[in-house]
Formats: C-alpha cells, structure tokens, sequence
DNA sequence: CTGTATTATCATGATGTCGTTATGTCGTTG
DNA sequence: CAACGACATAACGACATCATGATAATACAG
C-alpha cells in the first residue's frame, strides 16, 4: 500500500501532470519542456527528476542538453482512468447534492 | 489537471489506500474499518469524510452507525492499473542500474 | 581559455498534510 | 432523562512538499 501510494503521489501535482503532458509527444529537453509549460527552469527540473526517480521518464543527455522521455505510455492510460473516474464522481456529487434538496 | 490532480492524491496516502481496501468487499461501519485497519478512530473518520467529499465514498447512516462504501468499483481499476505500473517501473530502475555498471 | 547556454542543486519561506488527544454530537437504550 | 456507544470535529505539533532566487556544474563555441 505504501508503496502504491507513493506511486500515486508522484500525479498528485498538477505541475508535475503538465510537465508529463507535454511529453505526450516524444522526447523533450528540460527548455522544451520549461518553454511549453511556463514554469520556471529550476521547477522543471526538480519535477523531471522526480518523475525520473520514480521510474515513469527516462534521462537522455545528448550533447550539452538533456533529453526527457516517458518510459511507459500506460500512465497516460491512468490518467486516462483518473479523469474518467474524476467525472464520474462530479456526477455523482451533483446527485448528492440534488438529492439533499 | 488542476483536478485530476487533487483526484490522484486522493490515493496518494497509505492509510487511505488501507481504508478503501476494507471496503472492496461492500459497505462497512466505521467501528468495522477501524477494526479491520487497526487506525485509530478519529484517523479513520477523517479519512472516510475525505473520501467522501471526493465523491469516491457514499456515507449512509443506519441507526446510531454510519455505513460507507465505494461508489464507483473503477477506483479498484485504478489502483490495479497503478500496481500494475509501479511494477514496471520498478523493473524499469533496477534496468537502469544494471546498465550504468 | 573565456564566455555562454543548458541543466542541476541549494537554501529558504510559505503552505499543506498527517496523526494524536481531547472533546462534541447524535442516536439508542434502560 | 441519564448513560452509553458510535461517530465527528477541533486544536495542536511534527513533518513533507512546493515554488523561488541564487548559485553551481557541465558542455560547447569562439
């Protein structure tokens, strides 16, 4: 469970989320990646080394810049999932919601 | 992802997780899940209004007990598909290690 | 070798989350 | 209504996480 946890955590940051999206792609160096998503170079690349810790991207230097690369598509499946799963329970509130009334 | 992120750290925590696992089998009472999860009272009841409010727990009070269960058995599909990805990942590193020896 | 572009790291402050203890609320039962 | 059991909430301390600005490290161009 911990473990599973943990797991999650690492897309339970909307930066980290958006740095991941812009993966969706293909491979992108670290100014790419700042460049498309508007944050700051530092905070881009502590998130890539998280996301690289964690096992989901994979580090490529090539020459003097440093290439990101999703290991594994199927976290855009989950994401995929987390979405559904995340209207659905919208739905489910306003129900709730309309149900108190 | 704003949202999908705070859904994702829904599942973010042990303990929550331990939580949603005790349910896997139907509605149970609080006394029953901390029973089962061996977490103290309060800690349980906290974790069960948070899932609640993140519309992943219906809350169906029954005489002086109050009975949650899963709304959606998807976020079981969820999990499996984060076990299954945790998993690769892991093979995933210990490539990465074996490749810098 | 110097300077420059790219990426990584550090130190810090602000904020959020988790768990505990204690207490409150509500329904039931005698 | 008094007492009890089940659940919820509040207050608090400990700790983690995030974003930033400044600075380091690295590779390459001139």
């Amino acid at each position: 469970m911990e473990a599973l946890a943990d797991y999650f955590k690492v897309f339970s940051e909307p930066n980290r989320l958006a740095v991941l999206d812009t993966l969706r792609g293909g491979a992108l160096n670290v100014t790419a990646v700042v460049e498309r998503t508007g944050l700051s170079q530092a905070l881009v690349s502590k998130h890539l080394k998280l996301l690289t810790i964690a096992g989901v991207v994979r580090r490529r230097p090539e020459g003097s810049l440093v290439f990101y690369e999703v290991i594994d598509k199927g976290v855009y499946k989950l994401m995929q999932q987390g979405e559904k799963l995340l209207l659905a329970s919208r739905r489910q509130k306003i129900n709730a919601l309309a149900a108190s009334i």
